[in-house]
DNA sequence: CCTACCGATCGGTAGG
DNA sequence: CCTACCGATCGGTAGG
């Protein structure tokens, strides 16, 4: 991953690594930067040599994940794939950030809520696009007759919560294997969609 | 509701309903409790008369819900339907409390962590439990041929994930109807999971 | 990258 | 239920 050889090669990679784990394991307002800073091998004070506040920690890694989205879904929207492909695409790539990006994706998911303004607006802006753009292929799959009649902003939430269920496989260090996870998701929500 | 009932009668009732509201809103760690006093409509000191700690009001949050669960699931095990029925009565039950109770359900399920020992280690195994006796359900359609051949604990964690995707229908004021809401969902889950 | 420190705010208590 | 206050800890800065 590009992405995590970058977090690991410079110093403020590493905060933003070590921010990601404390983040999620304690939440953002429970993490004190005198915890991070002992994670990360420092005084607290040095921290602030390579970033400019706790709230830029937490920017990075929602802003980061935001760009990921937006990249995809743009892509399997330029596919040539029905929207039972489109979809299943979608969801399996959803699934290999949560088992191979799994902080990155936790704190971007559940603790965005402590974004400062103007950052806020942002994301929230972002995130709802990334729903509608999703729906929008639910609802083009309904109308060819792909899909079974249903709501497809509702499906979208379903779909995505449904994924975020993976955390807890993450902590539990089930006997299932990665692949069948996948597999096993993938044929239960698409499945439920089909006609 | 009676829980709602005993939830407004008593002062302690209204402080366990605000702070369920502001856990939610800005999550446990940075609610604070001069925040919550304010909303109560006292001083922060006084809060004190009428709870012992911070903790303890999300103590009471948490296990309330633990107990609502352990009763319901305890009554659709020993109740004479096929696993698909039981199934399908659980997810209506989980879209139910979303709907009618979405405070303390979304603090139950996402600000558990910050319970101190020896709740924290109590409430976790609970909620295993809980969800060992939803995958025995699943476990027996398989058996059975209800139910098509998936890994048990995964089909659980994408089903209660999934209906805490209803989260951000509540707030988002759609224009389905929560019953229409519920159907759907049924619909989904239940279509992904049937033989 | 550290020592030394700031003002603000935290959960909670004493005493009435 | 309030005023007055406590020690602890917070994010962050000055200065080297």
């Amino acid at each position: 991953m590009a992405k995590n050889q970058r977090k690991k090669a410079s110093k403020k990679g590493l905060i933003l690594k070590k921010a990601a784990i404390m983040f999620r394991e304690k939440g953002f307002a429970a993490t004190s930067m005198r915890d991070l800073a002992e994670a990360v091998g420092i005084e607290a004070a040095s921290l602030y040599n390579h970033i400019r506040s706790k709230n830029e920690i937490l920017e990075a890694i929602c802003f980061d994940m935001a760009n990921v989205y937006n990249t995809t879904i743009e892509s399997v929207e330029a596919s040539k794939q029905n929207s039972i492909q489109k979809i299943e695409q979608l969801l399996r790539f959803h699934i290999a950030q949560m088992t191979e990006n799994y902080e990155d994706v936790y704190v971007a998911d559940r603790e965005w809520k402590h974004l400062d303004e103007p950052y806020l607006s942002n994301f929230k802006t972002q995130r709802s696009n990334y729903r509608k753009k999703f729906a929008a292929i639910i609802e083009d799959g309904i109308h060819k007759n792909e899909i079974k009649k249903i709501d497809a902003p509702t499906a979208v939430l379903i779909l995505l919560h449904a994924v975020s269920g993976i955390e807890s496989w993450h902590r539990s260090k089930a006997k299932i294997s990665a692949k069948e996870l996948e597999d096993n998701m993938v044929m239960i929500m698409i499945d439920g969609l089909r006609k």
